[in-house]
DNA sequence: ATACAAATATACCTTACGGTATATTAATAT
DNA sequence: ATATTAATATACCGTAAGGTATATTTGTAT
């Protein structure tokens, strides 16, 4: 790895979290060379401006997740278990998370929504990918006829909408029951879409 | 009403749909004395600083979406019909709360989830009053025989956290149909725990 | 060892932030 | 009409924001 990318990579490994508790307003360049121990010549060497490091930090915090979610997602077979597995990550990853500020889909979409469109637009892509992902599983079960016929759209949309406003409220609150009540719940929900 | 108070109140409904749609750090004086017509001077005046201003701008874009929730929930008898109204009220008020930037509760959680601790309790006391609303709804219904024995704070919780991550994906994808989608699955949800 | 290029640091610019002491204006009571 | 108080505006701080031109250092090929 040349210099430069590896100087890339610290940058955006040690202010991603900043930017995902802090917002992108709320980041100043004083936090990234705090974070960094560099100064901002060299953050300019190497972003173009505050913004391009966002958008890669905002990245970098999703990729960090939806990592090993697709690791454990490609060890299952059964569409269900893929929905299981998925599910089941945040019963233990909540921790991680709200340390790290929380979901970085959720802070960044409402950060960005009223502005910065660079930013906002790195949001959409990244949820209709997520979106996409258990879209694709689903019909692929039912295909496989593991799974009934049911509304795609409207359950996927259900299943991550439940799932960050339960994030945003278990960490509001500090009450993780919350987000677990509600991976229960939509658990038994994935288990009644099941054929017999 | 004494002048300073008609100050106070002018400054809070110009400024409150900025402070949601920007945050706080994203807010600055000038937006203050750009809506308000007035100079830093008079704001200061009026209030102690800027934390204060968001505070009741908050206060603010709250009291406006739940004073007409509770003004049609008050003109139900029936828990059932409180819970249904209340949900219906989302169907159409979607269009004005993204308009003013979005869930008032969202947005200011999210925003001050890492730092600022002043709007971080009041969003927290926003919450749970919002929710003890809803638990005694649902008690009141289980003591007229009219609602099954559910556990009372797991279905409101999820009630909230499937609402706010449904405004949150249908705002940012700009796909009312999400949260609409989800609104009836809520109704179909709340009609299964009515007693025959 | 030296020349060259790439990466980083230094020093500085402009702008505007949040905030405040003071002056001015507007309202009120006598 | 005048004195007093309340409300608002003016003019100003100190600080730090985002950004950049230039100097310096570091790595690399010969």
């Amino acid at each position: 790895m040349i210099r430069s990318e590896k100087t890339r990579k610290l940058i955006i490994e040690k202010t991603a979290s900043i930017f995902n508790k802090k917002g992108y307003t709320g980041t100043y360049l004083s936090d990234l060379t705090n974070a960094t121990g560099l100064t901002k010549g060299s953050i300019y060497g190497n972003f173009k401006d505050k913004n391009e490091v966002a958008v890669e930090a905002f990245k970098y915090n999703f990729k960090f997740q939806s990592e090993q979610i697709a690791e454990k997602i490609n060890q299952e077979n059964k569409s269900i278990d893929k929905l299981l597995v998925f599910l089941n990550h945040y019963r233990t990853a909540f921790r991680p998370i709200f340390n790290n500020g929380g979901c970085a889909i959720l802070n960044t979409a409402v950060d960005s929504d009223d502005g910065n469109d660079l930013l906002k637009n790195e949001v959409i892509k990244t949820i209709n990918s997520w979106h996409q992902r258990i879209v694709g599983i689903l019909k692929d079960g039912i295909k496989q006829n593991e799974i009934k016929n049911i509304e795609i759209d409207t359950f996927s949309f259900r299943m991550i909408a439940l799932v960050e406003g339960s994030i945003m409220l278990a960490k509001t609150l500090n009450k993780p029951e919350i987000l677990l009540n509600n991976i229960d719940f939509l658990e038994s929900e994935i288990n009644q879409i099941k054929k017999d």
